[in-house]
DNA sequence: AATGAGTAAATAATGTATGATATCGTTTGA
DNA sequence: TCAAACGATATCATACATTATTTACTCATT
């Protein structure tokens, strides 16, 4: 047998991952939830979602059942689809919740540490430094909210990647269910709250603590750091 | 102004509550795989399911999309429905998860005691020690599997009354996800495992640690329990 | 005039049927 | 032996029919 000269490179049989137009739309109505653009409370119009989205109304139907179960809808039979309200007590509940999940997880994480997930870490942290946020008291009037995606992305990558090592898939799956319902307030509530926190001092902290393997003050930095969003939301509330 | 006699008695206008197709399914489909009629890494065929339960295929695909959503089955765009496989692994996490989870919501529901909660929980108790488990040894051979979901509702309904006072409904919905994900386990694997356990005097030992408000030995109780449910998991399945 | 029951029209969710498109298993050909 | 191609099967999307809810209106009663 001889080699070949040219690499057959067999054509890797990766499946191209089509999506379907049901989770087009998922992910759309998702989206559009989180970042308060369909507001809490709103009735969502089958026909409206799926001429919003250009899709049929079937595939909006799948893709609102999928949201139901994740809380992201509400589900009343034969009386529709809502974007669920919001309240304090709820997100009082969401963050409470989140710092027990997650504090749990961090401790868990720290205690089976790998060298891989500290790099990890190091890499979410640096790169979440390096993303600028644009501020809206810096755009012009009038002008469209300025777009934090980027940052919005790393930084659920970097908490993402702090409890990572935690060992439990399903422990993993809430922290990510709660931490979307969180960012939901943050859009919603304080989407110009960003300038009053000093989110990097704050990461490097949780950072600091974790590598070094103090539990105790990484969970506390963590969980600061989720209690310090909460307070700044029921200042937000309580001076409108 | 004089009263009136009659009492009038407004009708209450209570919606009659009708469910549809799909939530119909959805509630089937739940518990037969729940309870391992359907099994484990089965896939879900649109038609048969539809058949099975005298429905069209569309709420079926709204029903599997609800529960895709809650791990009680896995999608893929364009492949279809599947019953999740399952696992060692993952009945130990799902194990692990359940320990962390309603330890805190034990702990929790001690810290915010009320008589009401401790009342429910008495009672819860006594209902789930005064219903019968019917033993398959007991059975004729070629009998169907004895029925025991009296003893199975109450015996959630007594779990969700130990930690239903915790005050965080996510932490209560994520507690709900996993105790059924667990039942999964236990209805697949080890239908005939109840003999050998001593399970009216370990709820009674959680019950008796808990309104004495000790909480160290209450959640030590509860975790005990299920982590002895893995323990005959492990060894079911070496055994075999 | 204001209230409320009753009723009919409008609206929207739900369900059915059908056609389009992708996957999967098998066969065919090099 | 491998790969391309074909046919069978199933998912997905659209169009349409059905059923329930919501709204608007009328009219009797207070």
């Amino acid at each position: 047998m001889t080699t070949r000269t040219t690499a057959p490179r067999r054509v890797a049989p990766r499946r191209v991952e089509k999506e379907t137009a049901a989770t087009t739309v998922y992910h759309a109505l998702k989206r559009d939830i989180v970042h308060g653009v369909l507001e809490p409370g709103h009735k969502l119009l089958i026909d409206q979602i799926a001429e919003r989205y250009s899709a049929g109304t079937n595939p909006v139907r799948e893709a609102l059942n999928r949201l139901s179960s994740e809380r992201l809808v509400d589900r009343e039979d034969l009386r529709g689809f809502f974007v669920p309200p919001i309240s304090l007590d709820d997100f009082r509940d969401i963050v409470r919740t989140r710092c027990w999940v997650e504090g749990k997880a961090l401790e868990e994480s720290i205690r089976n540490r790998t060298e891989a997930w500290e790099d990890a870490i190091i890499l979410a942290n640096h790169r979440l430094q390096n993303t600028p946020i644009h501020y809206y008291e810096h755009t012009e009037p009038g002008m469209p909210p300025p777009d934090n995606s980027p940052w919005e992305e790393r930084h659920r990558t970097f908490h993402r990647a702090l409890i990572a090592n935690c060992g439990s898939r399903h422990l993993l799956r809430f922290a990510d269910e709660l931490m979307l319902l969180g960012e939901r307030y943050r859009f919603i509530s304080m989407a110009n709250s960003y300038p009053r926190r000093r989110s990097v001092d704050e990461h490097q902290a949780i950072v600091d603590a974790t590598l070094a393997g103090d539990t105790k003050r990484a969970v506390e930095a963590l969980q600061g750091q989720y209690q310090l969003t909460l307070k700044i939301y029921e200042e937000t509330m309580s001076g409108e």
